[in-house]
DNA sequence: AAGTGATCATAG
DNA sequence: CTATGATCACTT
């Protein structure tokens, strides 16, 4: 019996505030879930149990997951001291059909409009059931960040619209970086290359680099 | 220990 | 394959 969505956001924070303490196993077993050992073959398991929890709208298509509250959702992994253990996943990277693409029309600038950022204890030392969610966060971009997710952005389009998307490594970008993202690095897709006409690569998604998503909680809990 | 590149499950 | 949800695991 999947949970209905929240209808406001009073509701959806009011839910999400309740879940702050909880085991993953208590809210897995409340949802008829089992819990896995690890998450080695189960990597988008803790996202899709707070989804459910939350009462996110299930499915794979490119839209908030709140999205009558445009509110995207995205748990994330922390460490005793809070600190982020992982990068933060944004979207996949178009590499095709690119020309005129402004940041403003971009999926990772409508993506990071509003988030609502759930803490959730991540050590591997932690069963997965043992591991705790955290304090919620509901966070937009200020000023500041939103000009630094630009000027990455941007860079990191330029080189991809002039065919240089096979050299882009993870270290560019201050905050915003470009990393395969696939089943395999064998996998491949449509981009443009560097005489300009299609070839294929691996895809590539967006990720928020760690000390960036570290300031975010940081500043909130300060 | 941190950071980058690779990978896993599932839905459509 | 694309897009959702991310974490794994090797290199530095």
């Amino acid at each position: 019996m999947p949970k209905p969505s929240p209808q406001s956001l009073t509701e959806l924070m009011q839910r999400a505030h309740d879940m702050a303490g909880v085991s993953l196993a208590d809210i897995a077993f409340e949802n008829g879930i089992n819990v896995p050992q690890d998450l080695k073959r189960d990597k988008g398991w803790v996202g899709q149990l707070i989804e459910m929890e939350l009462g996110a709208i299930a499915g794979s298509r490119p839209e908030p997951d709140f999205i009558h509250l445009g509110i995207e959702l995205k748990t994330i992994p922390i460490d005793q001291k809070g600190k982020p253990l992982e990068t933060t996943y944004v979207t996949v990277a178009p590499l095709t059909d690119i020309h005129g693409l402004t940041w403003e029309q971009s999926v990772v600038f409508h993506k990071l409009q509003s988030v609502l950022w759930v803490p959730i204890e991540g050590e591997r030392h932690i069963p997965v059931g043992q591991r705790r969610v955290g304090t919620p966060l509901l966070w937009s971009p200020s000023t500041a960040e939103m000009a630094l997710l630009k000027q990455d952005w941007e860079e990191i389009m330029e080189k991809i619209a002039l065919g240089k998307v096979d050299n882009i490594t993870a270290r560019h970008g201050e905050v915003l970086q470009l990393r395969p993202k696939a089943a395999n690095s064998h996998t491949l897709t449509e981009s443009i290359g560097p005489d300009g006409t299609i070839q294929l690569s691996n895809p590539r998604g967006f990720y928020l680099k760690i000390p960036f998503t570290q300031q975010i909680l940081r500043n909130a809990f300060l």
